[in-house]
DNA sequence: GCAATTTATATGAAATTGCACTTATGGCTG
DNA sequence: CAGCCATAAGTGCAATTTCATATAAATTGC
């Protein structure tokens, strides 16, 4: 038997813009999370393979930024990942105070690797919608990010 | 000075929706969970409080769900926040391994609080775009919902 | 009606994250 | 150039999350 469902007539969350989006980002990625998950890599290692893919070189907090996480977590992060080989730290040569990361021949193996998997998997996503639906999708997130994007150096 | 920044031509992650659904959450939160942090309040402490507006009496797997947490992150959670007076568990009267949470008059008070708060950011970030893009965003992302649901029960 | 299976919640140890702070440079101003 | 503020990265400890598993109750199939 099911449990009967509370009233879940109207929910706050339901209609809340920053709820929708948190569960469709949830929502989409689970499916990606899970092939990680069964091969052992972490959200959080994917996400600076990815960022690196095609930019190498970036600063610690820049990984962090980019990743929405805190400078002292990637920081963590990287220290693991650079034991386990996927990346490494090299001083900046304008600036001492700047570390530099960039992927190493296992870890580019892999961030490509992987790359492949998650395009294939948004291909996928994406063939579930109508054709203009899934053209409009990155474009309205593109205005989104363009409209509320945090003021920044540069 | 400036930090050159790095060949950042081509990043995968710019043309990967997930990422960009993840962005564009963390961005349009960020603001909020700026205010949620002056004033002490966690952001998982919030995500139960709004998701019990308006559907008390929900179940811990429910409200991880919903919250996008696991349940033993939630059943931690819900510990902290029994102790701090914000929401109370009963047992469910039908099926004795249910556990039912719902709102104190402290917790509720707080919830409708930051739902005011909560709606009234949600309406300066809807303010930054032309009304038709405004329209459509929460349709969208509802199209999406709706395709990507992982199969429930029910 | 009972053993096997599934479902709901809780628990405990280990890993990760967050927060405040330190250290090391770099840039700026007088 | 000295002094001061700003920025980059790292550290330490407390808090939180995760993973695997335990416990309890309900359901299923004989």
């Amino acid at each position: 038997m099911e449990i009967p469902s509370p009233p879940s007539g109207v929910r706050f969350i339901d209609d809340y813009l920053v709820y929708l989006l948190a569960r469709a980002a949830h929502q989409v990625s689970s499916e990606f999370h899970e092939q990680l998950r069964r091969r052992g890599i972490s959200v959080a290692v994917w996400r600076v393979l990815s960022a690196l893919l095609g930019s190498e070189g970036e600063t610690v907090t820049g990984l962090a930024e980019t990743c929405l996480l805190q400078q002292p977590t990637m920081t963590k992060l990287l220290d693991r990942m650079t034991r386990s080989g996927l990346v490494a730290r090299s001083p900046d040569q304008r600036d001492r105070r700047v570390v530099r990361i960039a992927l190493t021949g296992t870890g580019r193996a892999l961030a490509e690797d992987l790359a492949v998997a998650a395009k294939a998997h948004e291909a996928e996503l994406l063939a579930r919608h109508p054709p203009a639906e899934a053209e409009a999708i990155k474009n309205l997130l593109r205005a989104i990010l363009a409209r509320h994007d945090r003021p920044r150096r540069g």
